[in-house]
DNA sequence: CGTCCGCTTATTTTT
DNA sequence: TAAGCGGACG
């Protein structure tokens, strides 16, 4: 048992035996650190430290699954098991639901998802008559809104504080904290929290709760957090709290592989960890396991540019391997031949098998392009990054029928369901309700079971269809505490008719549905019988629990085995491929124009690089391109800066006949006489050139000129001239306004009226 | 009430 | 380009 240190190097083995106190482990990439965390874990187990004492608390929930099968084996199955092991929304929203009486929900709260929330914000703007103006987009305010809870401020002081209400008047958004407010309150009613509601109440529960707080302090004598660097402040305080009375806290992660603030995951964490716990123990975990001497290199050339890290030095003793090779490509579209035809070559010359590639693109829209080219090659590939099975419709439907029997007064699974399938309930009945669930402050619920409903002024018919459905839901709701998850899924999809209405339609798109419902009930079934075994609760709360915490990466089918993969440089990161294409390596791309305008930005931009880069085992290319659509609009753009950046020796910028020279790459690109002033040396990455440059760049490639064959028809479109449109046919410009990319202009059609149109879009002949 | 059409808009997304 | 959404229409 004691062997599993022999399987460790020094550095990682002082990590997983000096287990008292608190610990930093910053874990170089590719250097062990799975292995560090679960032999620590391990470990304590062996000393005797009783499971269940241990709090691991991952980001992912490929990652806790990991960890836990690999403790498994050291310790056993038994052990194992009984470790508080997961990610820090799973384990919270345990924890709330224990606790759920002390901050007034019901222990069944439902998890709203991202469309839950939208769906829901959808409606209060409606309700605040906002939903005609645009600047009230449900995406950007359910980011303001996560934003301000992650840190953790409610709608009182997000009201007060100055900087949101100055960025909020700035977008033209003054009601967000009226809008908070309400959400807060529309979650309350449903019994509902989002995803950073299980952070965020937690720490009100501990805020408030002292007991409580004392009682897991006491229970968690253990604790341990992968990817720190990661933490957002809510997590970082509930971590702090907990590990406040043993400060047997131990956290592991990489400041060089914070690539999460665009979701507010704060790096400070971990770089100031050593001021929260003065007296810790620092282990640096730098020899990489994973890629060639030429790989860690060069990635640490470009990753030392940036400033306050911490400082390590990883080194690998493999092989010095091959040089990374830069190709350039014409067009996106030749890049996707160039990548799927290397790879066929590299196949053929090293043996390689479609598993040892991955294709890493900054961007999802960049992955069409590659899907084509290794199609039309016959390249097996997957996609990460579409939708999760769990967010399909058919299995959406049957869910949120789960919810609603678990907790009726979920405003968003009802209103999904409550006319489908249909049953006669529409817009104009739903509106109405709506307007009398808000009038009396209560759930849709509780309207409908209202025996006043009938005096409502609904129609007798419409009460009637109401009761139906009403009826319905109650049945399952009373069927939830005798009977299985599976049996009341199978009982839920017939008697809603949703069973039916897929028979019905014979379309192979229902016929799918059914196969994916099919496999929602194997999902459940395997669900029931795990947890029996492990003797848990085997309810329904839990599995909804499980299922709204999922996301596609956790949904891997098992074809999937050799095959190319294609993802986004943040998904990949964690994982390692013997060979790896980063793509669309072009300013503006990557580093992303709107990164590029700040400093930090820029410095998040070049971790992912390096996260990218790390990726790779054996060998990594990097192809950019120098023109692509965007938009639907050909752009033209130079190489990144971070070609530049990378240490020249450790670059192959002779491959064939696609190569380029990163010497004169900068001050070739002259397509456009404009450019000629972009003379940058490369290596140059001084921040003022730089940025200047970039924004005339930017003008350059969001101008519309090369859209058009007639160069300079959008300066001629000027008040009184008469214009020609494909559908509107003619009309006198009444008045032009706007900036560059985005001028807008207004037309007095003849035939069709007054109307505003973008130049950008508007295919505007002139006339006279 | 559902469908079709055209407008609008456009990072990254562990939960 | 392409996807999602809101409005018009049947």
């Amino acid at each position: 048992m004691k062997s599993y240190l022999e399987h460790l190097n020094e550095a990682q083995r002082k990590a997983v035996v000096e287990t008292e106190g608190p610990a930093l482990i910053i874990a170089g990439a590719g250097s062990g650190k799975t292995r560090v965390l679960t032999y620590r874990i391990a470990h304590l187990i062996s000393q005797g430290v009783p499971p269940w004492s241990i709090l691991a608390l991952t980001f992912t929930n490929k990652a806790a699954r990991e960890i836990k099968e690999r403790i498994s084996h050291i310790v056993g199955q038994e052990l194992a098991a009984k470790i508080w092991m997961g990610t820090f929304h799973s384990i919270f929203a345990r924890i709330l639901r224990m606790e759920a009486e002390h901050i007034n929900f019901p222990g069944t709260f439902t998890i709203y998802d991202t469309t839950d929330a939208k769906s829901l914000i959808n409606s209060i703007l409606k309700n605040m008559k906002l939903n005609k103006e645009k600047a009230y987009k449900p995406g950007t305010i359910l980011g303001r809104i996560s934003s301000a809870k992650n840190d953790l401020l409610v709608p009182a002081a997000y009201a007060q504080d100055a900087k949101r209400s100055m960025a909020d008047a700035a977008a033209n958004i003054p009601m967000m904290p009226e809008i908070y407010e309400r959400y807060v309150r529309e979650c309350r009613k449903a019994g509902a929290m989002d995803f950073d509601d299980l952070l965020l109440y937690t720490n009100i529960l501990f805020r408030d709760h002292p007991e409580v707080l004392a009682n897991y302090q006491e229970r968690f004598r253990y604790i341990l957090v992968d990817e720190y660097q990661d933490t957002n402040f809510s997590q970082y305080l509930i971590i702090r709290k907990l590990a406040g009375k043993h400060k047997n806290i131990c956290v592991v992660g990489d400041d060089a592989q914070s690539i999460y603030s665009f979701r507010g995951a704060r790096i400070e964490n971990i770089l100031n960890f050593r001021n929260d716990y003065p007296d810790y123990k620092l282990f640096k975990l730098e020899q990489n396991y994973r890629s060639t001497q030429t790989i860690v290199n060069a990635a640490n050339s470009v990753i030392e540019k940036n400033t306050g890290q911490i400082r390590k030095k990883v080194f690998s003793q493999n092989d010095e391997g091959a040089k990374i090779t830069v190709i350039q490509a014409h067009s996106d579209v030749d890049e996707g031949f160039i990548v799927a035809n290397h790879i066929n070559e590299m196949r053929l010359r090293h043996r390689y098998q479609f598993q040892d590639f991955a294709i890493l693109y900054r961007t999802n829209a960049q992955s069409r392009i590659f899907e084509e080219a290794l199609r039309k090659k016959n390249i097996p590939y997957k996609i990460y990054g579409g939708l999760s099975f769990y967010q399909r419709k058919e299995i959406k439907d049957i869910l949120a029928y789960l919810r609603l029997a678990v907790n009726p007064h979920d405003n968003e699974a009802l209103k999904r369901v409550i006319n489908y399938p249909a049953r006669g309930i529409g817009k104009t009945t739903l509106d109405k309700l709506e307007a009398l669930a808000n009038h009396y402050n209560v759930s849709l619920w509780n309207v409908l079971t209202n025996p006043g409903l009938p005096q409502a002024g609904f129609h007798s018919g419409t009460v009637k269809k109401l009761n139906a459905f009403t009826n319905l839901i109650s049945g399952f709701i009373s069927q939830v505490p005798n009977m299985s998850a599976f049996d009341i899924t199978n009982e839920i999809a017939s008697q809603s008719g949703i069973l039916k209405e897929l028979h019905q339609d014979k379309s192979h798109e229902s016929q799918t549905r059914l196969e994916n419902l099919e496999e929602l009930f194997n999902a459940i079934r395997e669900f029931s019988d795990n947890k029996e075994e492990s003797g848990e609760n085997n309810g329904l709360v839990d599995f909804l629990q499980e299922v709204s915490l999922l996301t596609d990466q956790d949904t891997e089918k098992p074809d999937d085995i050799n095959k190319v993969t294609l993802m986004t440089i943040h998904s990949a990161k964690g994982l390692e491929f013997k060979t790896v294409y980063i793509v669309g390596i072009e300013e503006g791309l990557f580093p992303s124009a709107m990164a590029s305008t700040s400093e930090a930005g820029l410095e998040e931009e070049r971790r992912l690089f390096y996260v990218a880069l790390t990726r790779a085992q054996e060998r990594a290319t990097l192809t950019f391109a120098r023109s692509r659509y965007k938009f639907g609009e050909l752009t033209f753009a130079r190489p990144s800066r971070f070609l530049g950046e990378i240490d020249q020796s450790y670059l192959d910028i002779s491959a064939g006949a696609n190569s380029f020279d990163p010497a004169n790459a900068f001050s070739s690109v002259s397509e456009r006489s404009e450019r000629k002033s972009f003379n940058l040396k490369r290596n140059n990455v001084s921040k003022p050139q730089f940025r200047f440059s970039e924004e005339k760049l930017k003008k350059q490639s969001a101008s519309p000129s090369f859209h058009f064959s007639d160069h300079d028809s959008s300066s001629q479109i000027q008040p009184g001239v008469i214009v020609e449109h494909q559908r509107f046919g003619r009309g006198k410009v009444i008045q032009v306004e706007g900036e560059e990319p985005n001028i807008k202009a207004t037309v007095d059609f003849t035939n069709a009226g007054k109307k505003q149109l973008l130049l950008k879009f508007a295919k505007l002949k002139i006339i006279t």
